[in-house]
DNA sequence: CATGAATGAGTCTTCATTCAT
DNA sequence: GATGAATGAAGACTCATTCAT
């Protein structure tokens, strides 16, 4: 695809030195989500890396450290995303709907990021705890959003219901993640819509 | 306080057995709660007990089995707390209030499983999933129950639903129980209960 | 020798723990007189005693633990044994000579200690400090001993002159211990009295 | 200042390897007074003398070479300015004051270096030892030159008061110049120079 | 049963040194 | 010569688990 040199070319030092970086960060990565961090030691993801022991630490403090920043940057990937469905969204309804939808397709193009957050092990370096607590504050603005609007029943907390919808929202897409044909695309945009919109209850016929 | 025997008396050395065996638990719970299972280690937990290191191994076969082993016990009991409250309700809101409001009350009563289960490190010995895959497996059958009555939607997938359903209480119940004073026992009820009736938007007048 | 059990038996419990912390002591010891700190391991220290490499951290926190404590038990060896020897002087010079012979008496009986002390890597742990400064705090004391019975000439510093003196014993003896047939301990003994008492100049006839 | 060319001008390829060189020594003798040998890595090194890692070993065989490089050179400035001392001495007393003179005076040109020879760390490179081995050959050699002259008592041994001097003299100079405000540069000769002559007992009235 | 000292495999981490550019 | 990323041997330390008493 590219026959010309790049156009903003990186010296060859500076390119080994990322290139090696890059692919600690890939072995890590999947590594993290095959067996979780605990069982994954910095001499595994070198030795995948095809680098010795000692370059690990060229790169990353230590292991934790590796494993949040990749992650974090996942989180900013989903913030920036979840922020364009937001505010592109005409009402609540739909800005419901979009946001389930970002969610799935993060998920989709983030597998493994999502097996490592919510797999095994995530836990130990903080990580679930941040991710919820993230998205848990992002809900929370959301909902300030909808409650300023009027758009936000008032017989909900609202810092109870922003935790149920991450916790809600997390779960299935953690639970979808792990084996994508237990459920179509589909069904967990529409199950995860159908309840923020109107509860687990049948629905009267609508006049 | 005890003039008469037990009426089903243990031998002096089996009561000995199992009172060591109790405060080995009653440590580890209380270890776990407070720092997790990775920073505990079998010999905090023998010293707190009042035992020797070795006497861990002679009544669990390691520090996972143990952790596990009153987590069943108080899942165990979730589910019996569940079934009660299930079988006692006339119809489906007030079966789903009565869910919601044994579970805050069985979160209350057991506030170091609940930190142990959905606190750092749980994942580790694959406890968060058990309890999920177990409150799942309940939400499912909960549902069927419903769907069978007709007490649940069509537009949504039941599967889907059990894990946001799961998902959503779990994330509440932790998050409220890691610090009560983050909501009222009553908004959280309330929140779970109607957000599973009629979702999160404001209602229409009801006619 | 004892034909009786010891009268004051300790438990084999007890007597186990503690031989295996001797042998390790002794161990170490050696290995630091032979090698120095630098080039011991905790493993060397281990494999020396006869026991696994984990056993060390149950008796020492680390291996410059080890190496200060049984130095640090010489030194309170060291200076009881010159307390007693200050204590018995009938006079300045007297005293002199009395700690030169509790001196070599000292390095004679504790060979090893010495040359851990003023051998290589000595200084890695603080110990030469250590000790260098507690014999300075010592030789301080007696001279100021002396000072009070005008028996310190009144034009030499008598903080320097503590240097002076520590710094003159601990090397003569140091390079003494480490190849004893270099001096007698006579000439020894003789020259550092000698020159305490009146300096390296040829004497005057005694009138 | 320099308006003409270097009288012996080096080519700009050689002058670049030689003041590489330079700023390696330099920032080594900085390093190693401030925190001892163990605490400096090559890499330290190299740093602050602004080149990179591998520029240290196009110098150096390692870094104890370098550590005793440095040194040696010093080693034969001191032995240069006591020779000039010794020979320009006009009888053994003023030898005596004038060495102890030389040695204040070198300690304070060298602080660095007299801090890393006599500071922690340094007998791990058997700095200490040389460096006290040069000097008790040194005051072999005097004393010798002493004994020869008459101007040695004979009881005393002259290797053992070879060492006996050297000690002192180190030992003095050390602790005086790790911190000068400990005594004034006067009181360390005087006392230096007042033991050796005649000892630390007052002096009878000089007739 | 209980004890608790001992075991030793498993990891992390440092840093002197090399070598392709 | 200079660079600096990479190497990998070396060692410290932990802790689950065993076993002789």
């Amino acid at each position: 695809m590219d026959v010309t040199e790049p156009p903003t070319p990186v010296s060859a030092r500076t390119r080994g030195r990322l290139a090696t970086r890059a692919r600690l960060v890939r072995s890590a990565r999947e590594l993290f989500a095959e067996r979780g961090l605990l069982r994954v030691t910095s001499h595994d993801i070198a030795r995948r890396a095809g680098v010795a022991a000692g370059t690990f630490y060229l790169h990353f403090r230590d292991k934790e450290t590796l494993f949040q920043e990749f992650v974090y940057e996942a989180i900013e990937a989903l913030q920036a995303q979840l922020e364009i469905t937001m505010e592109s969204a005409v009402d609540a309804p739909a800005g419901i709907r979009a946001q389930a939808e970002a969610l799935t397709a993060f998920a989709e193009a983030n597998r493994d990021i999502v097996l490592i957050v919510f797999g095994p092990d995530s836990a130990i370096a903080g990580l679930e705890s941040d991710v919820l607590d993230f998205m848990s504050a992002h809900a929370t603005e959301v909902l300030k959003h909808r409650a300023d609007a009027g758009a936000l029943r008032s017989d909900v907390d609202p810092a109870v219901t922003a935790q149920a919808l991450v916790g809600m929202s997390a779960r299935v897409v953690a639970w979808w993640i792990e084996d994508p044909t237990r459920a179509t695309r589909e069904a967990v945009i529409d199950t995860l819509t159908n309840i923020q919109l109107s509860g687990t209850q049948p629905q009267r016929a609508k006049q």
